[in-house]
DNA sequence: GTCTATATCTCGATAGAC
DNA sequence: GTCTATCGAGATATAGAC
């Protein structure tokens, strides 16, 4: 791995884990293993051209693994809720620390950087239109897909918030649990008016 | 208002909007009006102090405002309902700054400081008790009540997130109405099983 | 209790030798 | 590209006069 990328991934965990502004580029150098004079020759626009990609690459890339666990199912019901009950999983191995990699630099930006704010915004837009669209293959309506797609990201993001300070997996699956019966009665629902 | 009261508002808003390591003592002590000597003669623990006692202040009284809109609606699936369209109401009208007091909190000191991060899981247990009360008094059983009083508290946090990213209220709308269906399914459950 | 001044440290960022 | 040294600003915190 290149210097660039170790620099990049050393960045990707500290800010998801300490937070954006709790985050400095001096320990960020060191823990890539690198001198603070390399990260500023890669990353000239210095500590927010570092964040920005590490939230436009971080951000998909986290999404795609959503993606992968929701998409192979046939019943997106079992999907959700299998998805909520692995993120729990992950979540307790990482000792609590690995959450969503960019919600709390989102947080932190939101009112205080709009550059950096926007580029949080297009990572929830892409992983909203992907979600919206497996959902529609399930035979939802667009606005149902995408409002209950919204649902379902929401209750993950606010699921993490909680199990974070709780210290305890119960909010993911009491949320995976209400996003789920929510979607068996939105695609009930659909079949219905057919 | 006593100097120590301005001290403390103004840390509650300015860690609401930026962050607990986004924001300053200097910065807390001039927004309040104050010298920097009166905010270490009232926080002598200094910023540490000053934010545990903006969490476990501003948290529970945010818990009393949306459980005052709650408490009541006769039919919780129409207060839940309400109580988001409240929330995305006052959310815009702070230009989308005034969320949640203590999830920007809660998340950067999550994996850094477990002391403050034992502060933010005292203020949302508090919550979790209070709303499973409210639940159970609607005819849930307890186990159920809990669930759903998580998923709740969750729909609006990660709502919250997305609202800010995107400033948009759509996010809080959305996830109102998925947690009002599954709020609606379990009653139905719950009356079914009489 | 309030105010000014300052100590100490770490921050992000830069310069320039190699 | 990598490394060392350092700049200037801002951080938290303290001392002491009033």
């Amino acid at each position: 791995m290149t210097t660039r990328d170790r620099i990049r991934d050393a960045g990707a965990q500290m800010f998801r884990r300490n937070g954006y502004t709790g985050t400095g580029v001096k320990q960020v150098a060191a823990a890539a293993g690198a001198q603070l004079g390399s990260l500023y020759h890669f990353f000239p626009g210095g500590k927010e051209q570092l964040v920005e990609e590490v939230i436009r690459t971080s951000g998909p890339l986290y999404g795609d693994l959503v993606y992968q666990i929701l998409d192979p199912y046939d019943d997106p019901v079992t999907a959700i809720t299998d998805a909520f009950a692995i993120a729990a999983q992950d979540l307790e191995a990482s000792n609590y620390a690995d959450a969503c990699p960019i919600a709390t630099i989102a947080l932190e930006v939101a009112s205080t950087n709009d550059h950096l704010r926007q580029a949080t915004a297009d990572v929830f837009t892409g992983w909203l239109d992907r979600g919206t669209a497996l959902f529609a293959r399930h035979g939802l309506d667009e606005p149902t897909a995408r409002r209950l797609t919204i649902a379902m990201i929401a209750a993950l993001e606010g699921a993490f918030v909680l199990a974070r300070a709780l210290r305890t997996t119960e909010p993911l699956h009491a949320a995976g649990t209400a996003v789920a019966t929510a979607t068996r009665q939105a695609l009930q629902e659909a079949t219905e008016a057919r």
